[in-house]
DNA sequence: AGTCCACAGGAAGGGCAGGCGA
DNA sequence: TCGCCTGCCCTTCCTGTGGACT
């Protein structure tokens, strides 16, 4: 078919959706639904900026999709309007410190916090202390509340420590005119204990906990955003009542409830057909998992994948032998592997201890699981196996292949 | 109870790319 | 341009570890 007809097609062709913005998980409703506890409690302690008194630091605790992010957002935002017709100054600013070389280092930390003030610096090259002085110089030029938003904060936490949690609170020790406060969001509950003793009690910090939707409170969650993103009538009720019980699965996750909806919504639309039904639900879910996993091997360093490669490959030739079951792939099997494919390819091999962390990061984003395991005499080691579906794997087969195969 | 294996994982340092100031 | 500094990725060296075996 000629690309044109496929665009003409596709503009004629009616589609289930009016406005595909709202179903979206970054979309911030006018209401959010089974929140109000939690964003009263928010806002309560948020609100002595109102009267420019500086207020505590909070810590959002909750597994992912429960809100967090989105009830943070949806308050300042509402500050932001009430304190700009109070003529005050609030800044806030959000930091997502999962993604990778953004905020994953301290210097890159406080290098977005300045690119979100409109400061450009390096990538590298500068010492963190120089960094540290332009932030300060540059919250400290006028009277403001800045409001830093740290979401997932244990990841940063984990990969460099809470010196940087402890910079932060002792700036305000300093500054003359402004102030700092932070609003940490992050999926692990034992995140405070794991602080040092000095960090905890600089950070003098509220916490909010967002407990999992259940089921009927998705479903209410997706039934309004099904009124504004799809057209009348085009979502059946036991697709809805689908995506709300799949994602109350998966410890009642919002986002993973909306994604599917979107996607169930999309499939729907590519074959024509006019209502979204579970059989689109359950396309979408298959389909979400594979792309996810797609794109996060794509993104991946070229030594990762090789890493992913080689246990790909050892999977596979256990399969052929029929030796899944009692075959079992360990940290040596896999350099092993990961060694020959370097020689075919001509790449040069990294140490096992390096390849040691990159099984452990492969397995931090789901790709593998790899668990540390005792074999008595026989050593310990991690034993490593696929996490991910037969769809996904042979879209990454192939693409590893096509890089890497010989 | 002691030995031993195959690593896990921490610490220190080297090499590299890139920025800064003289 | 050059020396010096930085962060980051990686290697090298090392100690620690859990449980089968002796």
């Amino acid at each position: 078919m000629e690309i044109k007809n496929i665009f003409s097609q596709y503009v004629q062709k009616q589609s289930v959706f009016t406005d595909k913005r709202t179903l979206s998980s970054n979309f911030i409703p006018d209401k959010i639904q089974h929140r109000d506890e939690e964003i009263q409690l928010l806002s309560t302690i948020i609100a002595p900026v109102l009267k420019g008194f500086n207020s505590n630091n909070i810590f959002i605790y909750g597994t992912c999709g429960t809100g967090k992010t989105i009830c943070a957002k949806y308050v300042l935002g509402q500050l932001v309007e009430i304190l700009g017709t109070h003529g005050r100054d609030v800044r806030p600013i959000y930091i997502n410190c999962k993604m990778k070389k953004v905020a994953d280092t301290e210097y890159r930390l406080f290098a977005q916090l300045l690119k979100e003030m409109g400061e450009l610096v390096p990538d590298t090259g500068l010492p963190t202390d120089v960094l540290y002085r332009k932030f300060f110089g540059n919250i400290d030029s006028k009277k403001q509340e800045i409001i830093i938003v740290l979401d997932e904060i244990d990841t940063l936490f984990k990969k460099i420590g809470d010196d940087f949690l402890y910079n932060l609170t002792r700036i305000n020790t300093e500054l003359k005119q402004s102030h700092i406060m932070i609003i940490g969001i992050t999926n692990d509950v034992s995140f405070r204990d794991n602080l040092d003793t000095r960090v905890k009690s600089s950070l003098s910090e509220e916490e909010i906990i967002f407990k999992p939707y259940n089921a009927s409170q998705l479903k209410d969650i997706l039934t309004e955003r099904s009124l504004t993103g799809f057209v009348y009538g085009s979502v059946g009720d036991s697709a809805l009542s689908k995506c709300a019980a799949l994602a109350a699965q998966e410890h009642g996750d919002a986002r993973r409830a909306l994604d599917l909806l979107r996607v169930a919504g999309e499939t729907a639309d590519r074959l024509g057909e006019p209502i979204v039904t579970e059989k689109h639900v359950d396309m979408a879910e298959y389909k979400i998992d594979t792309d996810r996993m797609v794109e996060t091997v794509k993104s991946q360093p070229t030594q990762s994948q090789v890493v992913l490669y080689s246990i790909i490959k050892l999977h596979e030739k256990a399969v052929q032998q029929k030796q899944w079951s009692d075959k079992r792939m360990l940290t040596g099997d896999v350099f092993d592997s990961y060694g020959a494919i370097c020689t075919n390819t001509g790449l040069k091999p990294l140490t096992q201890r390096r390849i040691s962390d990159l099984i452990a990061e492969l397995d931090m984003l789901g790709i593998i699981t790899a668990k540390v395991i005792s074999n008595g005499r026989y050593g310990r080691t991690r034993e490593i196996s696929l996490a991910i579906n037969e769809n996904a794997m042979q879209k990454i087969s192939a693409l590893l292949n096509e890089r890497f195969g010989i």
